[in-house]
DNA sequence: TCAACAATAATTGTCTACAATATTAATTTT
DNA sequence: AAAATTAATATTGTAGACAATTATTGTTGA
């Protein structure tokens, strides 16, 4: 569960995961104590209990005695990652649904989301637009105002940002926003097999666009990106 | 996710998670880090990381400056936390029974579960037999071969017993072996529909078999009980 | 007797230091 | 020149110390 306390530990947390949502940060990249606490002007300590928190996650690894490092999702995990968000996400559009046809869900919350993500994508800021698509899938967790399902979530979904780093081709639609807006139709549409079918499709769709005989690309080391 | 690496720290995640689920760490108890550091001889700092990664999960409560405490439940959040149970376990059992069908999945395993649960129960070992029922939720999940579901059920499984600390009746019948079985059953009649009534209408009756008035017990502090 | 206040003790947050391990660079050997 | 070995460096794991904060105890006054 990746808070956002109030605790310094958790800017560390923040600043990780925005770096990997930037694309700042790829899959295995080495993250040191001392650099980072040298960039933050935290305690080494403090920069290891930001590093527990998201390896607990499993967004980080860390072998005993070496430096951890940014994961990399294998096709496998990236199977198991994209289904278990199939399972939770599922139960999240229904109680949206059951919220939405009890006039209990602001709807516009969502679609100004969407909007976002379809400003960014036409002026091709693509870092942003990582992050404004996961944003779409958290706060459609959030509405549900159940924080379990929220904290359920969170990991995932950052896991997935970096299976594809590592699997998406350029421009390969990868958890496009068109497919947020017809999520969002469906539910509109109050028709429950046909959100339900709509968020299946989507994740789905974002597994099939990866390419998992893409040869590993290089990765070069840690060096001064969080700013 | 509550891992169950080789590090030291996680020694003091599990040491915790046992005892909170053998009854002998209640909901509210203060946890100092000085006394675990003496009872396990680890050192503070080791103690500290067991600790964040239980209050990441949510199974403790930290406040700055003041020791960590077992997390209390409240009414909302337990309810919070079986409805995110249900959309995960619903996940789950429906990939078990997609396995079922397909011949891939032992099903002796959980009758296992089932029988020493059905022991437990009649020899009145109660604290194992809390231990047992939430191992026969995990072990669902386990079966699923997918580790993000696993732990992201995990937690869930650890506040329910909290929640069930709180708010359960002496023999009030939380979570009882029989619903097991009757989800068992189920699954090996490979009918879906069935299946999945099986498992919310247990979850529901977890929950409804709380009694929410119920006034906060006493709690007495900490005093060396990891034995 | 009880409440408010002050003094003491205990605990946490943070930093520094040092040993153990891993990584890198340099040297030697073939 | 390449591989293997050795030396040097850097990083992590752990422990300990001190300040800041909180909890507890003891005291005073009504």
């Amino acid at each position: 569960m990746i808070s956002t306390d109030s605790k310094s530990s958790d800017l560390v947390v923040q600043h990780v995961i925005r770096a990997i949502l930037s694309n700042k940060l790829n899959p295995g990249v080495k993250l040191s104590e001392i650099s980072l606490q040298e960039e933050f002007g935290f305690s080494r300590n403090v920069v290891r209990e930001g590093f527990v928190k998201l390896v607990d996650a499993g967004v980080l690894i860390h072998k005993k005695n070496q430096s951890v490092r940014v994961a990399i999702p294998s096709e496998e995990q990236t199977k198991q990652i994209f289904q278990a968000r199939r399972v939770i996400e599922n139960g999240i559009v229904q109680i949206l649904l059951d919220k939405y046809i009890d006039d209990e869900l602001d709807v516009l919350a969502i679609e100004g989301l969407i909007e976002k993500e379809k400003q960014l994508h036409i002026t091709g800021h693509n870092a942003e637009l990582t992050q404004a698509s996961c944003n779409f899938h958290l706060r459609l967790a959030e509405l549900c105002h159940n924080q379990y399902l929220v904290e359920s979530l969170r990991p995932l979904i950052l896991l997935s940002a970096l299976a594809a780093s590592v699997f998406a081709d350029k421009n390969s639609g990868f958890c496009s926003f068109q497919e947020h807006q017809d999520l969002f139709n469906a539910i509109k549409s109050k028709d429950k097999s046909k959100t339900i079918a709509a968020i299946n499709r989507h994740l789905n769709n974002c597994v099939e666009s990866l390419n998992f005989d893409l040869k590993p690309k290089e990765r070069t080391s840690y060096s001064h990106i969080f700013n």
